[in-house]
DNA sequence: TTGTATGCGTTATCAC
DNA sequence: GTGATAACGCATACAA
């Protein structure tokens, strides 16, 4: 039975009421009771009771991330830098893995956590438009982009521009035949519509005829999704010269596909992914990318997920977006 | 306000006690009484308190998962296997990274959380020996071979045993000059100890000679340590034809290095790493290694964990340490 | 089978 | 500056 409240003041000498002014820092206590109260805490070894406190207070000081999946690269950067973040201000972060079902998600915006955490940081994937504004009181900051504009903050890149800049890359190298690998066909998929958006802007931008079978549909965003449509689109009539691919994994299997097949990267096919994740900067070639600024990025969410919590002025106002920069980052397999 | 059991009860016109039985699965409830019960706290959508069940009943529903890094793909991999396995006991899953730093690993078994988590899963990387076991009263549960016998169950493969296979592949394929990458020197590095130690015991089996020239040290386990440490090796007098990397992320920044100074994998250097994480699956030269069974690794941590945490007779039993199988995987980089 | 009453360890409102 | 005491929402011993 670990000692409480009761147990420090009983040793100090002093009510309990004393004791919980000093661990909660309260200044009116006089230095001298302080010291037997704090003396008291560590001879006890007493640590506050969390529960209790939360039952008290309404707060946990936990936040939950939810993402797709934590084998992702990206995520699993992007989960290290909120809980680095959530540190700074004393906050745990609870991680939650959706694995991109729709139920979990749904399930996580209906708050049914509502009780055990104070916020959520989302990065949803089978949810979209009105489906994510369906929510409890939970404050909520959505991560990535959304077209449409509901009652939660959020942060994220240009995805368009970013995936326009992509291709407007391959473009310059001179490349006239310009293939994306990740396009998808749900409606909640809203990363993968804004960078097909933006790939095609850039293609008609550069005077190139739009090719619908240049375009490569994919399942998941993964190395395995990469390979199979690389190779789906080997098989077609017109072999392109230049791929943009949504995210890194699928430029990497893409890679693994064109070099298996013997073709060169990045003289037969230059190949650009998108996130920056580590494995682009030693795989071979390496792997040019578009980087956003992730840690910003994990570091807004946290501070916007603070403003709503703090019960300031700022905790009731209009749903913030804020947008992030990001920036071309060229390597190998497209510095042909 | 959320509504409360009160809410419930008043509105089904029963006692709150009624309410918690049917909330709780308990079975002596008459099936009108249960009906009525239901239909309240779906209209009134209650959802039990977190924080106040747990103070009632010692126990959170959540476990704690240490891991050094999630940014490490074995270790995200592990993460969500092991939240799915608590899924299915209805567990949440609370994970903490602590970066490899000494006093979060000290913190995390002095117990700092101990209200608030039922159990821990954990993967030490600065802490060995009786450091561990100098442990609060939370059930824990160790991720990875300890040469020490402490308090607690653990669930590892044959470190040992499986970098001596590893390095008998190497062997069996003829090279003479095996390098190794991965050592560390400080006493906690158990892992690194104990997979140099297979590594020898296998260079010496095959009848060549130990060169510690061969045997490169690192400060991590990381892509970039595996770059440096190969380039390191390149310079010395005794150019290996083979190097067993402690991990994958190793093995692929020295495969790095490697192409990058022309040396081609496996024809001149043959290349083995260790984890089987996706990644190696498509790099080129695709990667061979070893392939612990993750998956069980996970799972039976959460069973051990469901043991001790169950009232039952085992709770008490002496510490288990379990064995999982792991094998080996041939790939390009080593099928020259 | 169901209801009443008590306490889990805190914080917070009042007195003093 | 400090102490007594009432909640917070739930589970459960005990009664009915």
């Amino acid at each position: 039975m670990p000692p409480g409240l009761k147990d420090v003041a009983a040793r100090a000498g002093v009510s309990i009421k004393t004791v919980s002014n000093v661990v909660n820092g309260y200044t009116h206590v006089s230095a001298d009771t302080r010291a037997r109260v704090q003396e008291a805490i560590d001879a006890l070894g007493y640590i506050p009771n969390a529960a209790a406190r939360q039952l008290r207070t309404r707060r946990s000081g936990v936040i939950a991330l939810a993402v797709p999946e934590l084998q992702s690269p990206y995520f699993a950067e992007m989960a290290g830098l909120i809980v680095q973040a959530a540190e700074r201000r004393s906050w745990t972060v609870l991680i939650d893995q959706t694995d991109g079902q729709a139920e979990r998600e749904r399930n996580l915006v209906a708050g049914l956590r509502r009780h055990a955490i104070d916020g959520l940081i989302f990065s949803p994937l089978a949810l979209a438009g009105e489906e994510l504004s369906r929510g409890g009181d939970t404050p909520m900051v959505l991560l990535g982009e959304r077209v449409w504009h509901g009652p939660a903050d959020h942060v994220a890149i240009d995805n368009t521009e970013a995936a326009a800049d992509a291709t407007r890359h391959l473009c310059g190298l001179g490349r006239r035949s310009v293939a994306a690998i990740g396009a998808q066909d749900f409606a909640s998929a809203v990363t993968a519509h804004q960078r097909l958006a933006g790939y095609r802007a850039a293609i008609e931008e550069a005077g190139l005829a739009w090719d619908p079978l240049l375009v490569a549909r994919v399942e998941r965003f993964h190395r395995a999704d990469g390979a199979a449509a690389m190779a789906a689109l080997l098989q077609r009539p017109r072999r392109p010269d230049a791929v943009f691919c949504f995210n890194d994994l699928l430029a990497l299997g893409a890679i693994r596909t064109l070099l298996e097949q013997g073709v060169r990267v990045p003289e037969d096919v230059a190949v650009i992914g998108f996130d920056d994740i580590e494995d682009g900067r030693f795989s071979t070639p390496t792997l040019s990318t578009v980087a956003p600024d992730t840690a910003r990025i994990a570091r807004l969410a946290v501070d916007l997920l603070a403003e709503r919590l703090g019960d300031g002025p700022a905790a009731s106002d209009a749903p913030r977006e804020v947008r992030v920069a990001h920036r071309l980052v060229v390597r190998e397999s497209t510095a042909g």
